[in-house]
DNA sequence: CTAAACATAGACCGATTGATCAAAGTAAAG
DNA sequence: CTTTACTTTGATCAATCGGTCTATGTTTAG
């Protein structure tokens, strides 16, 4: 039971800012002063309601996994064809990193940066990027039994190819502000499930 | 004509030293006071040799691409099969982004730190990772002359396909310390080519 | 009302950042 | 030899880093 006024800001909202200024320029290059302007907030407030950098840096990687990757891999369990809705989310994300100002993917971004030898951070960021693989399994699974996927398949394999494109796409889309190379990546791959 | 003392050390050794360093912290997290040490130098005479910072950063992208990258991709332009020295590349880049420590690729390190509004350094980026691409095109090209693939292929497609999961597979290598999902990875990005 | 429990704003901390500079050392030219 | 050009060392710069703390509200319980 609290016995004091209630906080002046909106916890969520602050941390969807953390998340994108960590999105745009990295864990390293992201001042606690600049997040706390983004933020907001007063200094104080920021470490009293998330800890150090670090703690805030893995909450906006959850944030992230909860509304960014979900809502586009949402599209994979949809009804109708699986291999359907994975062409249409690999053009959503073909997409979203022909944006000219396209930051990427937080988690792929956290990848580059975090140390090999910070096997905490690692963790967090395999279990992430995991889940966009095993969304990818379930809905190449049910194109298999569907039929829509020859048996022969190694549909676990694939699977990683697809989530490995993804970050690779979401990569280069960084650097590339032209559509045409996101456009290629994605017809090439979407082309090898014709004949799988 | 020079009439004072030569350098005390070798600028070779020591940009591939920056290198090493960049490549495995990243560019924001490299100090200039770490890389001081690790290329055995003074402050000086790092400022005189390399300018800035930045300026050696570039150096050693340049260095990178010219021996790391060249190293592994030559192996495209041997004798034999052109598909056949594709194959081989990427079970060597799946063996690289297994190894434990892996450190991934400096230049997709560097796509993921390198912000979106910093145009020079996103130009210097894309023309090292067109290299790449240009490597997989030519190769596909002579696969395709030798009849190794279908004619109605597209080779940009392909080539540019291959570029992104080099990217993907190198940046995931530094999470995942099991060789496993390389190896996934690599199998079916191969496996997309007996029937292309 | 008073008092306790909360939140706020912002000064402040030592440490480290990228970068500069003066002083000392060294080798070649004349 | 002296002079000149170059290097090296390491002190030092202002600025910023992540993080702490004090002082000042502000709200609720009693």
């Amino acid at each position: 039971m609290s016995r004091g006024p209630d906080k002046q800001f909106d916890p969520h909202e602050a941390l969807e800012k953390a998340m994108q200024l960590f999105w745009t320029k990295g864990y390293a290059a992201t001042g606690m002063t600049e997040l706390q302007e983004q933020m907001g907030i007063g200094r104080k407030s920021l470490y009293d309601t998330f800890g150090n950098k670090r703690q805030l840096f893995i909450k906006a990687l959850q944030l992230y996994s909860d509304s960014v990757v979900r809502e586009i891999f949402s599209e994979l369990n949809k009804e109708g064809s699986p291999l359907g809705n994975v062409r249409r989310v690999m053009r959503t994300l073909q997409e979203r990193h022909s944006m000219p100002k396209s930051t990427g993917c937080l988690l792929g971004v956290s990848m580059a940066q975090c140390r090999t030898n910070d096997p905490e951070m690692a963790e967090v960021l395999r279990h992430h990027i995991q889940g966009i693989e095993e969304a990818f399994y379930k809905t190449f699974k049910r194109a298999q039994d569907a039929g829509e996927l020859d048996g022969n398949t190694n549909i676990r394999d694939l699977a990683r190819l697809y989530m490995g494109i993804a970050q690779g796409l979401a990569l280069i889309g960084r650097v590339q502000d032209a559509p045409a190379v996101p456009r290629s990546i994605v017809n090439a791959a979407l082309a090898t499930l014709e004949t799988a």
